[in-house]
DNA sequence: TGGTGGATCAGTAGGATGTGCATATTGTTA
DNA sequence: TAACAATATGCACATCCTACTGATCCACCA
């Protein structure tokens, strides 16, 4: 959930100022000054977000990023010494997504990290949105007996009136409303809901599915909604 | 109903990187390096804007935007090598609606295309509403209880008594109207309200979202018009 | 009846939001 | 243009809310 940010300069108190001030930011940093080991922990550890220097030894910054770009959509912020790199920079030589001159003040480097995260989030609501669409649920009202879950409002309906929902458990019934008489997995369901890069227990399911059935059947201890199908995971019955 | 967009540039290299990142964005892109060329393609093509470099061979930027001026609205976005030309392009005596200092950010050319193309838009829509005014008079006057927002003269009236409001507030206050009762994420509500390329913290829609409660809320502490909705965004409610 | 998987519970660290103030930015006026 | 005013943004802290963990108890099936 937390953001990932990998960090690619060789000057080292650079890399390590950059590090101190994304981690007290809450961001988790990678750090390396190296051009090839860079785009080998982009390839494995799949950051967020990488800020890549264009003077590098060996591989330089300008490469990393031609090559990042064919395999992934990662945005990519460039650091620049000199004002006169920065048409390849954004252009289609390079097609870095942001850069920043040097020198910089941390503020703004913070602030274009932010911003930067934030559009991703938003084109993958968007996607998100879309995909949801597609899946010819035209409308966004799902409607089952005495269940309604409104998802403009965002908001869930029992016996007609509105139950407060904490997000998770909005998530998770959402997701279960959607695939309807389908068994789940928790695999599944964890990688769906909580993400792919969903670190603990599956257990945890179990017990956001104990909240909703709380919410959702007439009588939670006799399930008719969520079903637990032993050993492979739950199914949603309308 | 994709926008068209004519590029005149002779740099070949900047040629293609605009036409790239533009059709990335969804764009159908028109290109040359020709001025005379340029006017055929915006006389038959018809394009939704144009981006033109100034310094073009033979019959230059200046030159052509004029001429165009005289033909038709499309909005003209300029290229400018030299800070001493920029007065020259916006004023009167060009007559470009909009324009870039070479080195910029690919990002930032964006950003003004899009929007200089909803300007447009805008613009349209305005009119459309006029000419549907003498038949139907299509409502900009949105209404809820003691809250009403009139579009038209840009006065909010709270209890039938206008309150003044800072711009961005009332930016905000009629994308919540005009979304009525859809949970908008904080994402969404700087993309739309603050534009896409801003640069900055999300925090910054909490703020102002306080201060419209100030001013909306018959209590502030307990808001009934913009509902938080935790781990989503906020919802306007009539 | 033992073993496996599921349900339950409650404490806690961390996340999200509200709020006031400091600072930056923009616009205006003399 | 300088000084000022209005507005927008950043930051830090307080507060409230959630999600996750880990232990324990329970149900089902061989």
């Amino acid at each position: 959930m937390v953001d990932k940010i990998l960090v690619v300069d060789d000057e080292i108190s650079l890399q390590e100022t950059l590090a101190y001030n994304l981690k007290k930011q809450g961001y988790d940093v990678l750090t390396t000054g190296d051009g090839n080991e860079a785009l080998e922990m982009a390839r494995e550890q799949k950051p967020n977000l990488i800020i890549l220097d264009v003077m590098l030894p060996g591989i330089d910054g300008f490469e990393v990023c031609r090559i990042l770009r064919k395999e992934m959509a990662t945005p990519v912020l460039m650091l620049t010494a000199r004002d006169d790199e920065i048409d390849r920079v954004v252009g289609l030589e390079v097609g870095a997504d942001d850069y920043l001159s040097k020198p910089f003040s941390m503020r703004e480097l913070i602030a274009r990290v932010k911003a930067m995260l934030r559009r991703v989030r938003l084109i993958r609501e968007e996607i998100d949105q879309q995909e949801a669409q597609d899946g010819k649920r035209k409308s966004e009202i799902l409607d089952f007996d005495n269940l309604r879950i409104d998802m403009t409002r965002r908001e869930i309906l029992v016996d007609e009136k509105v139950v407060p929902f904490k997000p998770k458990e909005y998530e998770l019934l959402t997701f279960f409303a959607q695939h309807q008489g389908q068994v789940l997995s928790r695999e599944m369901i964890l990688e769906r809901v909580w993400g792919w890069d969903f670190i603990g227990d599956s257990r945890t399911v179990d017990v956001h599915v104990r909240w909703l059935r709380e919410k959702i059947e007439r009588d939670p201890a006799n399930p008719r909604r969520i079903i637990t199908v032993r050993g492979a995971g739950y199914r949603f019955e309308g």
